[in-house]
DNA sequence: CCAGACGTTGTT
DNA sequence: GTCTGG
DNA sequence: CCAGACGTTGTT
DNA sequence: GTCTGG
């Protein structure tokens, strides 16, 4: 079984919990690795409900919708705009899923890097207090017009970050037009697309043994964005 | 003023 | 058909 | 995004 | 909490 903590603490420079489960099917509402930075600029690596919550939400059932932030909208939009001032987020993964139309019908595909390395999607946190002591932090992925490589497949995908941008997005005092500017589709070339098998996607398949056809190695993956 | 949304994707 | 949950 | 439910009364 | 629509 993998340890995938060791590699991502040397990619991103962070420590983070004690152990993380490689995921293969992760959906709305689950837990993802995210690395956030405190106010010193010192990062840390947490999992955080992919379905962003906002402070004012009277329960956590909009965080089913707002899963994903359109990088053209995000500075605006008002459940959006604060995060995307103070509260900035990576998301990891090691790649993703996305469906598409192919000549036997709509299948999945698989999107990871040729590198290998884990994948940093640009992403936005919130912190939401229920009743009591119930604290449930949250993120959502933001999304951007698709790439060369993938536009055949899908019309969107997730804002990847270069190991440069992703310090740039975490930054405190990058200006708001330059975090803008980041948030771009990754160059055509680092991207591999491979048709997979559809148990992707059914919330009910998790294990690897029902996705032969993806070979995950590093931490986790989205599913569809 | 109060009520209700606060989002994206994809499809027609 | 449309909404909710994962 | 896809999968799966789509409902109420009453009881624990 | 804050904005939009009625």
């Amino acid at each position: 079984m993998f340890t995938p903590l060791a590699e991502i603490a040397r990619q991103f420079g962070v420590s983070g919990p004690a152990s993380l489960e490689p995921r293969y099917n992760i959906a709305p509402s689950q837990s993802v690795a995210a690395i956030r930075a405190d106010a010193e600029g010192l990062r840390s690596l947490d999992m955080l409900r992919w379905g962003l919550v906002p402070h004012w939400a009277k329960d956590v059932s909009i965080g089913n919708r707002l899963i994903n932030a359109r990088a053209e909208t995000i500075a605006e939009k008002p459940a959006f705009r604060q995060a995307f001032s103070r509260r900035r987020c990576l998301v990891l993964a090691s790649g993703f899923y996305e469906w598409g139309e192919t000549p036997a019908g709509k299948a999945p595909f698989f999107v990871s890097p040729r590198s290998g390395e884990c994948l940093a999607f640009a992403g936005l946190w919130e912190q939401w207090r229920g009743g009591g002591d119930t604290v449930l932090e949250s993120c959502a992925i933001i999304t951007t017009t698709a790439n060369a490589t993938l536009t055949k497949v899908h019309q969107r995908m997730p804002a990847i970050l270069t190991a440069d941008a992703q310090a740039c997005w975490l930054a405190d005092e990058t200006p708001a037009a330059e975090r803008l500017q980041l948030l771009q589709a990754a160059p055509e070339d680092q991207l591999e697309v491979r048709q997979v098998q559809r148990t992707v996607n059914n919330p009910r398949n998790e294990g690897a043994g029902l996705i032969n056809a993806v070979a995950v190695k590093a931490a986790d993956q989205t599913h569809e964005v």
